[in-house]
RNA sequence: UGACCCAUGGUGUAACGGUAGCACUACAGAUUUUGGUUCUGUCUGUUAAGGUUCGAAUCCUUAUGGGUCAACCA
């Protein structure tokens, strides 16, 4: 299939400057800021960048952009480790942007004893009005003019915190009528009297992305640095401290960030999720974020392919999310043991089944020749699925109903003979006579049916919780609109079932098995489960036409 | 009203001047002890107008539409 496969942009240009001899083998690199968990866009970028050294002779490196202290903690590095590795992939080395720090100082003298960088004291108020627009030029800062001996001496003073924060920031000295905006002396350095996560209080001054990202792929000889559509415009800036700096000459290529619809991909809209308390947690299992995924019961195979078959282009996109599901189904529907559970149960009394409890055979994934069975106990009286019932049943409904008969999964063939109701109408009780000589399997009865339903035996029934997720918006781009994109929040989006039945094979379950229940959909084990109470997460529901055909009459 | 990026079915992505293909979705059918899975088939597309060419989704021009850029964030 990959050899079968249409080359995307990025390796078309990367093949091409193998031919050409230009490298013996590429370096790339996955560049997160640890400033938050990762999300499904992330996994895009991730598979991206690693994907294409395993294709291609050569290595990719993690490295932390962590140039912001104020944002930064090392809970986010462990867990962007952790889901990078989860995902399948494992990095050549461990860098940090704030391993250059001493390297990216000594970057910033040289600009300025070339005339090339300046201090300036301007505000942030007033360097953002001085800058202009798109459309009007800047003006230049009064400071722009110190002299080499006056900018160097400041620097180093801004660098031993004679300076409060803000008080003095380093300009690149390029052109403030410059059509790219951020060329327009960009800042390169800023006070901040700061903790980081690494250096501790070693530095008080930090370099700007602009001044640390495009270095840090130099100082790690990165061959391709691939990145998002809005950094196109730093290209220029990138090139332009290359240049200036005569270091390594990575190459910065842009793509165009994948986006899903009903969700968003923004770690600062994610964190609003999380600090105000709309989820549960970066891992909800609402989340786009790969921890949400995972507890969700998304597998690293399902979210690889998925990014493989949505691609990587230039274009806007926004992903259907049915794609993803699809990816997951198509995976689970492979690997996860099937089992029965009961969400919304209606009681059977088989009449003419004997006291003793028969212990059938059922298997555990019907895709599998190796899966082998589980023993499934069978009474006489069992649960079977309310919405599995109707009274009165519209034509090709293949389930139980008066005088109706259906089969139960790996047991017998029934016929429902009597409808018993409460006070209220309400229907209690199905009494039912079963087939004997109809056993699955076994089955010399003649007779065909055209409806399967899962069950459980009451007496051995498990009491599970059930977790169903929705979309967590309602609306598929919640922001494509002035309105703030919480507005758009779906509140159906958890919807708690906190009594199911499950047949007992269900209690060897361990955190983080997945399962199909039969006709219902897949489920995961979450660590919330207690020896009391195990809890399942619905991952993903099945497919379901019948649904489909009823809400059509 | 500047610069830059982009434009192929409902969605995502191919076709590199020579038959617009693949996947998802939707729809129809077959199989099925999960109305699942699997299998078969069908519908739907080159933003527009000019130009170059024997031939244009592809090259050129213009228009239109969408996106990005004015954080001491990344």
């Amino acid at each position: 299939m990959t050899e079968e496969r249409s080359l995307n942009f990025l390796e078309e240009i990367i093949e091409a400057d193998l031919r050409a001899g230009k490298y013996q083998q590429i370096v790339t690199r996955f560049p997160p800021e640890p400033n938050g968990y990762l999300h499904i866009g992330h996994a895009s970028s991730i598979c991206l960048n690693f994907g294409l050294t395993q294709r291609y002779p050569g290595y990719t490196n993690l490295r932390f952009d962590d140039t912001n202290p104020t944002t930064e903690e090392t809970e986010y590095v462990e867990s962007i480790k952790e889901d990078v590795r989860w995902l399948g992939f494992e990095w050549k080395h461990e860098r940090y942007a704030s391993d250059y720090f001493d390297t990216l100082f000594e970057y910033a003298c040289q600009l300025i004893d070339r005339g090339l960088a300046y201090v300036d004291d301007l505000t942030p108020e007033q360097i953002a009005t001085q800058k202009g627009t798109p459309t009007q030029p800047g003006v230049e800062s009064p400071y722009r003019t110190r002299s080499i001996e006056e900018n160097r001496d400041l620097f180093s003073r801004m660098k031993s915190g004679e300076f409060p924060d803000g008080a003095r920031t380093l300009r690149a000295k390029i052109d403030m009528a410059h059509q790219n905006m951020l060329m327009r002396d960009p800042i390169l350095y800023r006070i901040k009297h700061a903790q980081h996560h690494r250096t501790g209080d070693k530095w008080c001054i930090y370099p700007m992305y602009d001044f640390a990202h495009g270095q840090s792929d130099s100082i790690e000889s990165i061959t391709h640095s691939i990145c998002t559509l809005e950094f196109v415009p730093h290209r220029e800036l990138y090139d332009w401290l290359i240049e200036k700096l005569e270091i390594y000459p990575s190459h910065q290529y842009e793509f165009a960030r994948r986006n899903i619809n009903y969700t968003v991909t923004s770690k600062r809209k994610l964190l609003q999720l999380v600090q105000e308390r709309h989820v549960s947690g970066w891992d909800d299992p609402r989340m786009s974020t790969i921890s949400g995924l995972r507890r969700r019961g998304y597998t690293p195979d399902s979210i690889r392919e998925f990014c493989s078959r949505i691609g990587v282009a230039k274009r806007e996109n926004l992903v259907d999310v049915g794609l993803l599901e699809f990816c997951v189904r198509e995976h689970l529907n492979k690997i996860a043991l099937r089992r029965m559970v009961v969400v919304d149960p209606l009681l059977i009394t088989i009449t003419n089944y004997s006291g003793e409890v028969e212990e059938l055979q059922s298997e555990n994934n019907p895709e599998s020749e190796t899966g082998g069975t589980r023993p499934v106990p069978l009474s006489s009286q069992i649960l079977i699925e309310r919405s599995d019932f109707m009274e009165v049943p519209p034509k090709k409904f293949f389930r139980l109903a008066p005088g109706q008969m259906v089969r139960l999964k790996s047991a017998y063939i029934i016929r429902c003979d009597e409808v018993i109701k409460d006070g209220r109408g309400e229907v209690t009780e199905l009494k039912c006579t079963y087939f004997p000589e109809s056993k699955s399997g076994s089955d010399t009865s003649g007779i065909s049916v055209k409806g399967t339903l899962h069950w459980v035996s009451l007496a051995q029934a498990l009491p599970v919780e059930l977790r169903l997720y929705d979309r967590l918006f309602s609306v598929e781009d919640p922001t494509d609109s002035e309105a703030d994109f919480k507005s758009f929040l779906n509140p159906q989006s958890l919807q708690v079932i906190k009594n199911a039945y499950a047949e007992p094979a269900l209690e060897a379950a361990n955190e983080s098995d997945r399962f199909q229940f039969l006709r219902q959909g897949y489920f995961v084990m979450d660590k919330d489960s207690t020896s009391d109470k195990l809890v399942f997460n619905k991952t993903v529901g099945l497919k379901d036409v019948w649904a489909k055909e009823a809400k059509k009459s």
